[in-house]
DNA sequence: GCGCTAATTGAGACTTAGTATCAGTACTCT
DNA sequence: AGAGTACTGATACTAAGTCTCAATTAGCGC
C-alpha cells in the first residue's frame, strides 16, 4: 500500500524536507510487520534521536500514514495504516498481527446514543482483540 | 450507589485488612466526580504513599469498585464504577463528566465479525466522547 | 554552485503513569 | 507473647512522551 516513494512525495507535497532521519524512520516503519512502539523504531535508527523519531512518527500518523492500535492493557502500539481517515483494529493477542476493519462499525448506534443519553458525540475509540485464524489453527 | 460502608464490607469479605491508608484512599476517591488519575488521589491523600495508592487504586478496580476509563488521547483515567462487569463510557470532554452504558452495544456485532475475519474474538474497548447535556447548554 | 534562512535535528532534562524492591510496621492467630 | 503474614512507604526504576535549545542543513532564489 504505501511505500517508500509515495510518503516522500506525500511529504513533499507538504512541504517537509526530506532528511536523512525521516527516511530512516519511514524505512525503519515500513520494514515492520504487525505493531510496534516508537521505541522499537528507535532501536532501528541507531544515529537518529530519539525525539525525532518521536516527531516523525507523529507526522506520519498525523498524515495517516501510520495508525495508532490500542491494546488490550490500555496502552498504544503503531502500525503501517492501510486506511487512512477514522476506522478500527482487530488485534491478534498471540501473534501482534492486526486487521483493520474498513468500516466504522460504531458509526449506526451513535444517533440512538446521542437521543437516549443527551450527548453529542464527537468520537469514540473501538477496538477488538483475539487470535486470528493462523494462530488459532497453529496452537490446535 | 458505593459507598464507604459497603465498600468496606467487600474488602473484609475478601479479607483484605482495613487499613487507614486504604479508608483514606477510598474516602478520596468517592468524594471525586467525573474521572480522575492515580496522581490526582495521591494529591489527596497526604502522608499514604504513592504505591500503596495505586496499589489501593488497582485493587478497587479489579473489584470493580474503579473503572478505567479510556480517554480520547489515549490516556486511562479513573471513576467510581456503578456498574460492575463489562460495560462502556461516554466521557464529556468539556466537563469530565461520565455516563455509563450498561449494555454493551459491541456484542452484537461480534459474531459477524468474527465470522467475517476469522478471527476468534476475546475482548473489545469502546468508549464515546462528546459533550453531555449540560455543557451543551451552557455554551449556547 | 552559493548563500540564506527557516526547518529540522539530537542531546538531554523533564513529566506522567506505573512497577519492583525491600526493610519496617501492624495485624492475626494460637 | 511469639510467629507469620499482610501491608506500607521510601525509593529506584521503566516506558511513553514532551520541551528546550544550540547546532546543523535542506531547499529555495540567485
Ligand atoms: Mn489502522
Ligand atoms: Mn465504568
Ligand atoms: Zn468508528
Ligand atoms: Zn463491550
Amino acid at each position: 500500500m504505501h511505500n517508500l516513494k509515495s510518503i516522500v512525495q506525500r511529504l513533499e507535497a507538504r512541504k517537509y524536507r526530506i532528511t536523512p532521519a525521516r527516511l530512516a524512520v519511514v524505512t525503519a516503519v515500513l520494514e515492520r510487520s504487525g505493531h510496534f512502539s516508537v521505541d522499537d523504531i528507535v532501536g532501528r535508527v541507531p544515529g537518529v534521536g530519539r525525539a525525532t523519531v518521536f516527531r516523525t512518527m507523529k507526522l506520519l500518523s498525523e498524515m495517516g500514514m501510520l495508525c495508532r492500535v490500542l491494546l488490550e492493557d490500555g496502552s498504544l502500539s503503531y502500525r503501517v495504516s492501510r486506511h487512512q481517515g477514522h476506522h478500527h483494529h482487530l488485534v491478534c493477542v498471540s501473534c501482534a498481527s492486526v486487521q483493520e476493519l474498513d468500516a466504522c462499525i460504531a458509526s449506526d448506534m451513535l444517533g440512538d446514543l446521542a437521543r437516549s443519553t443527551g450527548f453529542q458525540i464527537e468520537g469514540h475509540w473501538l477496538e477488538f482483540f483475539g487470535r486470528c485464524a493462523a494462530c488459532r489453527n497453529s496452537v490446535a
